[in-house]
DNA sequence: CGTACTATTGAGCGCTCTCAAAACCAGTGG
DNA sequence: CCACTGGTTTTGAGAGCGCTCAATAGTACG
């Protein structure tokens, strides 16, 4: 599984610093920048670490929840199950992003997490967070930004789903993936996909073999080389054109 | 605009008691169950209320975010403007239920929020919302039921569009309808779409015609009545049936 | 080299869209 | 009261996107 490719050169897992003071994930890092006292409480009271393999699970439907998941390397796909019993893929989640949201609401898990690969993962307990953030303002700030995130993730997600064409998400799929890949510093051009066709398909709400195709139809235009799961991306703003984003990067939409 | 029609029998705003001591909302209201000093510093410095038009607007994309909304009665579309300009229906809400969480994550409205009746608002200053839960744990708490809610709303939305086809989509539409003004009190069976069909279609992803075609069918299988705006639920386990959803009561999905 | 899994490619069909016209409804003004 | 107008909804016809089914090919692994 561990090739040479791009995307994997990240150190093996037990050679990491497991602290917190070293995970280097800015924005969804509860850690950073707090004083040494608060640090070291979350550090000790709250956080803990573990390296799962592919396949492994870190929660499971119905599994009552306690904790939220950092990745810290590697990758990890959400899904639920619908009515009828089959998987629906809620996301995939890189370094840096945090899973488990889902439950907080009912205070058990809607859905299943399997690493995609060999990932080392961040585990929060969330009570005890809660707790610490009560006396904090500046965890709790972070907390909230945590949920604010991830409802528009969720926002841009429904845009997706509710009005675009194959093609359009399957291009956005593609440059959203190059964005948090190019944020954690790897290639913003070359990377490897950790999920199957049929777990992009059923994020993207889309068949199979309809991603097959479209990854071909893509390559054949020049926009992108796909060989098995190594893309790479050779025509940025064609692809953005085609996720039908607004391209001029002088005239971007400005809020304010 | 304000016809007889049953989920209508709402007493006129001006006789409304606009305190939040006097809101029923339940689970979202913030000031419920507070002890009457916090709840006072909630109404005088926090929460104000507001009375729209049909096709007024509550806030608009690029706005700076302040409030969050809290519906009192009546109903608000809210939308987002896609690349080229169209409109996307983000959701309806109705009252008890809060809208403009989207903008928190970066502090500016990524939606606007239109009234589709007259409506009383409640709106509650974001910032001091903030401050007050520093030091109130229970209101704290709260805050974060509102957002793991909206969370877990757009999960199951993120499922339909995904995954369901448009008979599900509508079933599933009118039937959530249904159970959120059963839980106001208003009739189940019985109620007044305050959207049109193309605003129902954008949501669900589907064109105007299709909404339109499927009530037909819907009312042809006899499941159904529905005159303009106006329908009636005959049949809801066929309809849940439809729309996907496990329909033995007994056998329901349990979690743990 | 065989097995299992994943991905590619092809053919045909059906759901849902688009385009278009007609019907319906509420409001306005003669 | 009726005609007119603008908006919404219904209904019809046809086309196309993306799905399903099916066969083939490529890759990993024992």
């Amino acid at each position: 599984m561990s090739q040479s490719y791009p995307a994997d050169v990240i150190p093996p897992v037990e050679a990491v610093d497991c602290t917190c003071s070293a995970c280097s994930m800015a924005l969804n890092c509860l850690c950073k920048n707090l004083d040494t006292g608060l640090k070291s409480r979350l550090e000790n009271e709250v956080l803990r670490n573990r390296v799962v393999n592919r396949g492994q699970s870190l929660f499971e439907i119905g599994e009552s929840f306690q904790r939220l998941y950092a990745v810290r390397s590697g990758s990890v796909k959400v899904y639920s199950l619908i009515d009828n019993g089959e998987e629906q893929v809620m996301g995939f989640y890189l370094p840096g992003e945090l899973l488990g949201l889902e439950a907080i609401d009912r205070g058990v898990h809607e859905c299943s997490a399997v690493a995609l690969e060999t990932s080392s993962i961040c585990e929060v307990k969330f009570k005890k967070l809660e707790q610490l953030c009560v006396a904090q303002p500046i965890l709790q700030q972070r907390l909230h930004r945590i949920y604010a995130r991830e409802i528009a993730r969720d926002y841009a997600m429904l845009q997706l789903l509710g009005r675009k064409s194959a093609e359009q998400r399957l291009a956005n799929f593609l440059l959203h993936l190059s964005r948090r890949f190019a944020d954690r510093g790897y290639s913003a051009e070359e990377f490897n996909l950790s999920m199957s066709r049929h777990d992009i398909g059923n994020y993207l709400g889309l068949a199979l073999e309809t991603v097959s195709r479209l990854l071909a139809r893509f390559q054949d235009q020049e926009l992108i080389e796909v060989k098995r799961r190594h893309v790479r991306l050779l025509k940025h703003q064609a692809l953005a054109v085609l996720a039908g984003e607004p391209v001029n990067p002088v005239a971007r939409r400005h809020y304010h």
